[in-house]
DNA sequence: CGAGGTGTTGAAAGTGCTCAAATGGCGTGG
DNA sequence: CCACGCCATTTGAGCACTTTCAACACCTCG
């Protein structure tokens, strides 16, 4: 049942940046935008497009990617709720830097980009959390090559697990995958018959279990023993 | 033979952040800096490490890196003349986010982090062009990611290559290696060996020539046609 | 029921890796 | 100047992991 499509702030504040503006700059983003659902796969915009619009996710997922003349593509990031896309044209000449598409149905919310680099110009804590945001996504590239390099095939499904899960959470713990195998395959740079195989493999190393999208083991311990061990950074590695 | 150890303004404007900053603002940079040379192999800092200074390359060749408990490492750069680095600890609590190590003897500056942070929050100029930094950081990154999955290892030597050219340049070519082809190896994601490899093929399939650290070829057509199509961007692409 | 999408499995091929050994350049100490 | 040792690089052989291609199972939807 779609969401009915009205605008609100705290859509808006879902957002990592955004949640810093005042309610005077949300009122200013929310009544220049727009918002509309998207059926599963629409390109919202592609590598090289003029850019006029950032967007942010009220519900649903989306993949950023880029895409090689022979069809090869490679996968970015793969964003949900509260993520904002697209504006990185600000600093790429109105250009944008990747591709966007939807993988599930998802209602997404249209901002101009000229109010967000009009805020960033005009309101000094604006930028400053800006940079903060940009500096946290480059830690989390320079983290996802590293895992790209370092970790096995097995290794990489049991670290997106284990990101999964809430920091320090206890317990046994059930989960869902968030968007289907295939894609979660490449967002992780591989094949899904790899992912399949991997995945296999990493339930009789680890003991998990796992039918069909749900994933269910006893403590994160299952998994970071095994995957973390690849990784420069140590376990609850979500908080960075 | 080493250079004489004086800070220059222009060692500090090298750098494309710091080039845009006025005179005064360098002035109290160079006024707070230290400068030294390095042996080849000197740890500037680990990964983790509390954070108090950033620096910038006068010359020589340094390497950013992240090392997992079991000695494995991935290379995040390898930077060299005007390039910054340490700068990101302004938004991760001070702390380090990599390691770096200088990959031969190097002459660096040191610069107080406080002095940085000041210039952010104080100048709004200068916070804008740290986003535009920052951003096209951001995008190298991508960038990376996309070559390290979709890239062939003889591909992505390729490209490597083809990126140590100036943009558009004509006519026959002449390059140097800029530093050991270990570390080159593990910079493109390989292993010495299978760079070795890879670096044959790379010549039998293009015709390029190689000895010992230098590379000629008669056109960059030969190396782009060859490494190009298997990524995103279209072949100048140095320009982004 | 049949079609199409999604996920799994099998066999063969490919690519990069490991381990081991050979080569070659280069600087040091004789 | 030469012998030696060190280090970077190359080469070879075998191996491990991932991919490719193909077939099949399963599920949902019309």
């Amino acid at each position: 049942m779609p969401k009915a499509l009205k605008i609100y702030s705290q859509d808006l504040t879902a957002n990592p940046l955004l949640s810093h503006c005042d309610e005077g700059m949300i009122q200013k983003f929310v009544s220049s935008a727009t918002i509309k659902t998207y059926p599963k796969g629409s390109v919202i915009f592609l590598q090289e497009d003029e850019a006029s619009y950032f967007y942010i996710i009220v519900d649903g997922w989306v993949k950023l990617f880029r895409e090689t003349l022979d069809g090869a593509e490679a996968i970015i990031d793969v964003i949900s709720l509260g993520s904002m896309f697209g504006e990185g044209a600000i600093f790429s000449n109105n250009i944008y830097p990747h591709a966007a598409q939807t993988i599930e149905d998802a209602t997404i919310i249209r901002i101009p980009l000229l109010l967000l680099k009009d805020a960033i110009e005009e309101d000094k804590a604006f930028a400053m959390h800006m940079l903060y945001v940009m500096a946290a996504n480059r830690n989390q590239q320079d983290k996802e090559l590293e895992h790209r390099d370092l970790q096995s095939a097995p290794q990489k499904i049991g670290c997106f697990l284990l990101r999964l899960c809430k920091p320090h959470q206890e317990g046994p713990i059930i989960l869902n995958l968030p968007y289907d195998k295939t894609l979660l395959a490449s967002r992780l740079g591989m094949k899904p018959e790899t992912f399949s195989r991997a995945l296999a493999k990493l339930k009789k190393e680890t003991g998990i279990s796992i039918s069909g999208a749900t994933v269910t083991f006893n403590s994160v311990n299952q998994l970071s023993d095994y995957s973390c061990s690849a990784c420069s950074s140590t376990y609850p590695c979500q908080d960075l």
